[in-house]
DNA sequence: TACCTCATTGATATCGTTGTCAAAATACAT
DNA sequence: ATGTATTTTGACAACGATATCAATGAGGTA
């Protein structure tokens, strides 16, 4: 049988509720007592009984990640770093996949997280932008991290990337290529990340004096399929672009595939740009000119901002806003010269 | 504050252990008594207190993924299949990321166990395979079903699928195409798919009657650099095979830059054929032949027959063994005619 | 009627922690 | 030495379920 709280009590001849103090890192205890409590801890094996602590205290030690994206490389990278976020603090992670359309997505999640004390939720796109599910939590003191809100509240915690820039600098830098005909393919109308990736677009091709085209700029989802159909319709038209900027890069692929069958070649007939640097990005040829998002390192300090707040600290050393790193790859050809 | 055990009781006019019969089903309660006590049940939005039922019965009602594998569509597919089945059951997923090398991993996951009370691991390869961890946990009573593993044994929980018979059957393919001179990359050798789906390759190639070249095979371990490396080399070689059999998807991309960046057109100068189906042979062009694998509906089997057995029930009436699917895209060309 | 059997029910202990609050020990001031 | 403030400690209740085991009630038999 695993040693308990009474059985140290024993050995190091103190009470329970000391041990319990020693374990909870509580003040005023003795130095002295405080070492031999936990030579005892150490020579017994004790670990505390999880359920016990819970059933008292009310918290689990456990977080949640909440999601409902179909991103498969995106959401292995999200749960990656929030995992390595627990193992240091010896939190447990436990997923949940969400319908963010359903209408008992609020009621689910309350009782989810009722159920199994869970102390904390990590939100991902595009739950991160659902006002009134935000708002919910609050009302329900539900503690909860969101990576890429499109609203930041001060007094939220959330980590962000700089979609806006990134998607700045990357259309500059295919302008800078002598590219004056650009297309633009927009992602999920639901994530907010879509508008601010189009918004850079928009407001580098001004910049620069180009006008956009809007037989060019075609509404899609993220989907490799909407890239594809997007790429038909783009080709298909009178007069094609020498560059497109997709807002992902399953998108992108979609594209290049469809402007394969149309019998052009990448990058001497069309360029193109993608976004996120997911895997598909170097695992095609010609490699994809993208925007490498620190995804992985964003849900780590997400979950530690929210962990630290648990423990009543305040993890506001690091930044909240995440730099983008531009990757220029094969897919964008230099027109100067 | 949320309805407990005892308040239930009082509304019902019966006692904390009558109602605690009935929300477990125990036998012996009057119909009648039972009716009154899940009309308040109902009445007072009672859930029963996980930490509570946790504490005293030793379970908790959560079971865990265990995972090491770099392979991000596989995982998310893994997760989605069990998900999905512990939604069915109020079962709750925790996931675990291992390090199969690890040598405390025994010890890691024993903790992990006990402290959260796991009623259940889930294992996916390489851990499949790690004998002498999967002995650790049967000697430690430790539940656990296994998916794909490379023993099957008749007392242990698995599901597998049919990977040697799949590669011989894409083998055969390949061949009824024209194809004789026919190359193959090897997946990862801690995988025991790797070797199963070599044996389905060099058995279909011996029935054949058709001869293996050394040169043509190399040893890979299932990335797409691995699968670059090995294109490179065989690209390089005096004489080129006219298909080449990747065991995945991303070795089979892997090959098919290697080759457009040797000037090699695809299917016409090459042949190609992965295996999984994962998003990336359909995401570039041309599209790989491959094996679709149901690996979601594997896991989401997996963990039925797991949760099976925590309630004594006997899942059996599915097969353990799932069928894949070959999928035959236009990287394979016909040579004959 | 008296007795026995078996299904149904409940009183109470228990799981292993944390919370409350008062007692004991120590430090400090006079 | 005495009184007071402060730190340190412990006894015991509480969290909300399940487990044990005895009591009760219903039905059948002689």
């Amino acid at each position: 049988m695993a040693a308990t709280i009474k059985d140290v009590s024993k050995d190091a001849n103190v009470s329970i509720k000391t041990v319990s103090r020693v374990i909870n890192n509580e003040a005023n205890v003795a130095e002295k007592t405080k070492k031999r409590v936990l030579s005892s801890i150490n020579k017994l094996g004790f670990r505390p009984n999880k359920s016990a602590q819970s059933l008292r205290s009310k918290r689990s030690f456990i977080i949640a990640l909440l999601y409902d994206n179909p991103n498969k490389a995106y959401l292995a990278d999200v749960q990656s770093g929030i995992f390595n976020a627990c193992k240091l603090t010896g939190y447990n992670l436990v997923i949940q996949e969400c319908d963010y359309k359903s209408s008992d997505l609020k009621k689910t999640i309350f009782e989810f997280v009722e159920d199994l004390k869970i102390d904390g939720l990590i939100l991902t796109p595009p739950l991160s932008d659902m006002d009134d599910f935000l708002e919910y939590l609050d009302k329900h003191k539900i503690e909860h991290a969101i990576i890429a809100p499109s609203i930041l509240k001060a007094e939220s915690l959330y980590v962000s990337s700089n979609d806006y820039e990134a998607a700045y600098t990357l259309t500059s830098e295919i302008i800078k290529h002598g590219h004056k005909n650009i297309g633009f393919i927009k992602g999920h109308p639901k994530h907010s990340a879509s508008e601010l990736r189009f918004n850079g677009y928009t407001d580098a091709m001004q910049n620069y004096g180009l006008k956009k085209n809007d037989s060019w700029i075609k509404q899609g989802n993220f989907s490799f399929k909407s890239g594809f159909d997007a790429g038909v319709e783009i080709f298909n038209s009178i007069k094609i672009p020498t560059a497109i900027f997709a807002s992902n890069d399953s998108m992108a692929a979609g594209i290049m595939k469809s402007a394969q069958m149309h019998g052009l070649k990448i990058p001497d007939d069309i360029s193109l740009a993608g976004f996120d640097d997911s895997p598909i990005a170097h695992q095609i040829w010609p490699a994809l000119t993208t925007v490498k998002q620190p995804v992985e390192k964003m849900a780590n300090h997400a979950a530690k901002i929210l962990m630290a707040k648990f423990d009543g600290l305040n993890e506001q050393s690091q930044p909240k806003e995440f730099k983008s790193e531009l990757i220029v790859r094969e897919s964008l050809k230099n027109l100067i010269n």
